[in-house]
DNA sequence: ATAATTGTTGCAACTGAGTTGCATTTTTGT
DNA sequence: ACAAAAATGCAACTCAGTTGCAACAATTAT
C-alpha cells in the first residue's frame, strides 16, 4: 500500500523532527512526496482544498517551520512565490531549470557538495553552507512552440 | 574627472540599447555603477531621494525596461526584494554570497559560462540561457559575531 | 514656429505574497 | 481523562509589485 508507506514516512519525518503530528503537516509533506518538482504556495493549496480543511496562514506556518527544521528547501524565484521540495536523503540539493515562458520549474541531476564547491574560489570569508543554482532559458517545449511561433509569423 | 566618465557611460549605455535618455534613468545606472553588490529597489530609493525626484513606480519600469534590454541582471531572493547589478562587459555574470544573518548580498568570482555548463546534464532538453548561482551561509563579520553571541551566552 | 504624435513620468488605486495578534481548537504528556 | 502547551483559523495588516490614466516632455511632420 503505497498511501499507507507514504502516511508512515510523514509521521516518521515529524517524528524524527520532534514535531507534533498534525493532519494539516501531514497533508503538506504528503503532497511534497507526491510532486515531481518543487511546487508553490498556491499549487500546495490547491491540492489540499479538496483534501483537507486548511487555511492561508497556517500552510505559511508549516512550510516556515519545516524550512527551520530542514525538512524542506527553498527554491528562490524573481517576482513572488516561492518554490519548495522535500529535503530528504533521496532527495539530494541539485541545480534546478526555471523556463522562462512558462515558468515551470524542473530538477536537474544533483551535484555533490564537493563538486559545487571546487568551483568557487577558497577564501575563508564565507562559511558556505547552501549552495542553489537555478539554470533558466526555454524548456522543450517552450522552445518548440516559439519555432512555430516565428514561422508563422514569417 | 570621474563623474562625468560614469555619466557618459550612462549615456552611452543608453545609446546603444536605443533607450531615450531621461535624467531618471541616467540616475539609476549611475548608482548600479557606483555600489560594489546587488542592491535592492529600496536601496535604489533610498539613495536617489537625495539626488532626483522619482517615483516608487518609476523605478520599478524603469529596472524592468533595463532587463528586457540587458541592460541589468536580477539576483533572485526568497522573500521579496530582487536584487539588481549592471551587466556590462565587465562585469560577467557570477556566483553570488547571502548571508542568512545579515542578509547581505556579495559578489564572488566570475566564473565562465563554459565551466558552468560542464557541470550540467548535457541533454538536449533545454536551452540554457543563463545560469543562477546563489551560495549562502554567514559572511565573516556575523560568523565572529555569533561566535561571540555565542560564548557570552556560556 | 506650431500642431500632432509618441514616449515617459507621477499619482492613485489595486493585486497578491507573506505576516501578526488573538481567540479557539487540537495535541501531547501525565 | 485532564491540564498545559502547541497549532489552527480568522481578521487585519504590511510590503512588493502592477495597472490605468492624466500630465508632461521630447520628437517629428507640416
Amino acid at each position: 500500500m503505497i498511501a499507507n508507506a507514504k502516511e508512515k514516512n510523514a509521521l516518521h519525518i515529524l517524528l524524527k523532527a520532534g514535531l507534533s503530528k498534525t493532519p494539516q503537516r501531514i497533508a503538506v509533506i504528503n503532497i511534497l512526496a507526491d510532486v515531481p518538482a518543487p511546487v508553490n504556495i498556491n499549487s500546495i493549496r490547491q491540492v489540499l482544498k479538496s483534501k483537507i480543511q486548511i487555511d492561508r496562514v497556517t500552510i505559511y506556518r508549516i512550510l516556515s517551520l519545516f524550512k527551520q527544521h530542514g525538512i524542506i528547501r527553498e527554491i528562490t524565484s524573481t517576482g513572488g512565490a516561492g518554490f519548495f521540495e522535500l529535503a530528504t536523503g533521496e532527495n539530494p540539493v541539485h541545480p534546478h531549470f526555471i523556463c522562462r515562458n512558462c515558468e515551470k520549474l524542473s530538477c536537474l541531476e544533483p551535484l555533490t557538495f564537493s563538486q559545487a564547491t571546487q568551483w568557487l574560489s577558497p577564501t575563508g570569508d564565507y562559511s558556505i553552507e547552501h549552495i542553489e543554482i537555478n539554470i533558466s532559458g526555454l524548456c522543450a517545449g517552450c522552445r518548440d512552440a516559439t519555432k512555430l511561433q516565428i514561422m508563422a509569423v514569417k
